[in-house]
DNA sequence: TCATCCATGTAAAAAGTTACATGATTTT
DNA sequence: AAAATCATGTAACTTTTTACATGGATGA
């Protein structure tokens, strides 16, 4: 389960509760899990039981007490071998339009134009989004030059992945215009 | 459940066995479910319950008898309907080499280099074993000119997505080199 | 003769999602 | 006054993955 790492690594910067992990794991699309509470919650307590974080209950009236997580030694040694020495996963994709697609057999020329179009719209809207988001994260997380460096260029890795998907489908449809009729 | 419309789809083309389908499904990379037995044969009878599609055994002495799915004209109804109907849903990405990135903060700029030549070899590796799949792939799906047509481009489209990280990274590297030192 | 292919499935574990539960504080 | 945020978690469900089980036929 490679999302304790990232809990691990969110951590690495400086402590905090589960409820902080959340919304910043929430905020960063790339990473993709759902940031739901029992990924966390259920993370945090097994990176425990590791040895890997530790807490210290901040007790305050009238409101629920938090958690604050700390990283251990233990914990930072085993995320920075994660980082240097784990084998690098190439990308995965989920296109579903894709298999639409494929086995389109028997649809007519429009109808084709027709999902190529709906595809299109909805990678568009989904770019827009993700500018948006972009955008506000802007400079609330970087620290130095260089991580500021690498977020703008994770930031952009994201931005071109759905911006050649639309280049993509752009090219679709010329060639089925000019053949397809 | 967007795989038992892939079984759907892939048994319009013909009928044939579960074992058939697991074939072609695990051959074909963007139907990107790992092929598993299990999702396949439940899948099916999923189907054949909601009246999708019907099964005929061929008996054969010694070797097992065979399961023949065919889809029935309410299962080809649904299919056509979910192909035109559906919401299309953008691309999903799972790049945890850009989580890998993001936490790495306090890496000295070798070590940074070094991760990302392993996810270059990683993402060339993958690039050269989809290459190979696709032509080998080859001709033997397609039926006519437009369905050849669609396939190329899928094809292409899976290929791009690799070649396009490749540059990222070559990108972010040169970047490195030029700020970082 | 050893491995792979054909052909069907079952069982169990792991991972991920959705909804529920509680209650104070802060913002609109 | 209502809605959103802070903060913790549990329960139930769905999906996915991995491993097991059987056994003849075919090919190297």
């Amino acid at each position: 389960m490679s999302f304790n790492y990232t809990i691990l690594g969110v951590l690495s910067w400086k402590p905090m509760t589960g409820y902080d992990l959340k919304k910043i794991i929430q905020k960063t699309t790339f990473m993709y899990w759902s940031g739901n509470n029992n990924q966390i919650y259920k993370g945090l307590l097994a990176l425990q039981n590791q040895g890997m974080v530790t807490n210290e209950i901040e007790h305050r009236e009238g409101s629920p007490s938090k958690k604050i997580y700390t990283i251990t030694k233990k914990g930072l040694l085993e995320f920075n071998k994660w980082i240097m020495e784990s084998v690098k996963e190439p990308p995965e994709f989920k296109k579903e339009f894709l298999i639409q697609l494929a086995l389109s057999g028997d649809l007519n020329t429009e109808s084709i134009m027709s999902i190529l179009s709906q595809y299109h719209e909805s990678v568009s809207m989904k770019l827009l989004m993700e500018t948006e988001i972009q955008r506000r994260q802007g400079l609330d997380v970087r620290r130095n030059k260089k991580e500021d460096y690498l977020w703008s260029m994770i930031s952009e890795n994201i931005l071109t992945t759905y911006e050649n998907e639309l280049l993509w489908i752009e090219k679709v449809k010329n060639g089925i215009e000019l053949k397809g009729r």
